[in-house]
DNA sequence: CCGGATCCGATGTGATACTG
DNA sequence: CAGTATCACATCGGATCCGG
């Protein structure tokens, strides 16, 4: 079985590579542009990407500490996919899916 | 938190997809090309699918019984995301993968 | 500010046995 | 052939408390 369906696994996994795509965040940042995760669920999913390589984690230590998540190139090659569901979203309405989900 | 994240959770349910994607496909076509699920999962995802309105399932009643399962328009239009997937999934090798992983 | 530790619930998946 | 029922396990996610 394909190791890179397991990174996108999760309903918040794809929605932080997206806010990622955007730019470098920090932890804070992430946080609450992702509005309703938890702390416990953010640190699980960045150490994940980490782990595979999608995403580079700089810690500055400053008062008060710093820590920046960014995409790696491998990352960064997720836009095609990420860019392909947006575009599904977009064309099915939400009539539709709430139709058909209940 | 969008819907449709939700319909291919689960490292199962993209690839039941992408089998459908290549046409109409038996409840025992799907379980020996996934090779590696149980009847079990296979049976809930393709459920799933089925009240999401993606999958239109199909019985004939015949001596031994026939179900078919195929896309709708709906289920078609994640032809995109698939393909955008696999794309990616051929671009990484599985080298980079696998000392990502570890 | 950025988490780690722990406990908990929900769900995806498998194994096995059984059925119309 | 195409499931269903049941049990078991792993992982995702939230809540809460605590630490560098």
């Amino acid at each position: 079985m394909e190791r890179f369906l397991l990174l996108l696994d999760g309903p918040w996994a794809t929605l932080i590579v997206r806010e990622l795509l955007q730019g470098p965040r920090r932890f804070s940042e992430l946080r609450d542009a992702l509005e309703g995760i938890s702390a416990h669920t953010l640190t699980h999913r960045l150490r994940r990407f980490e782990a595979h390589g999608i995403v580079t984690r700089t810690v500055y230590a400053e008062i008060p500490p710093r820590v920046v998540y960014e995409l790696t190139p491998l990352g960064e090659s997720l836009r095609d996919i990420l860019y392909a569901m947006a575009a599904w979203g977009q064309s099915v309405t939400n009539q539709q899916l709430m139709a058909a989900t209940d």
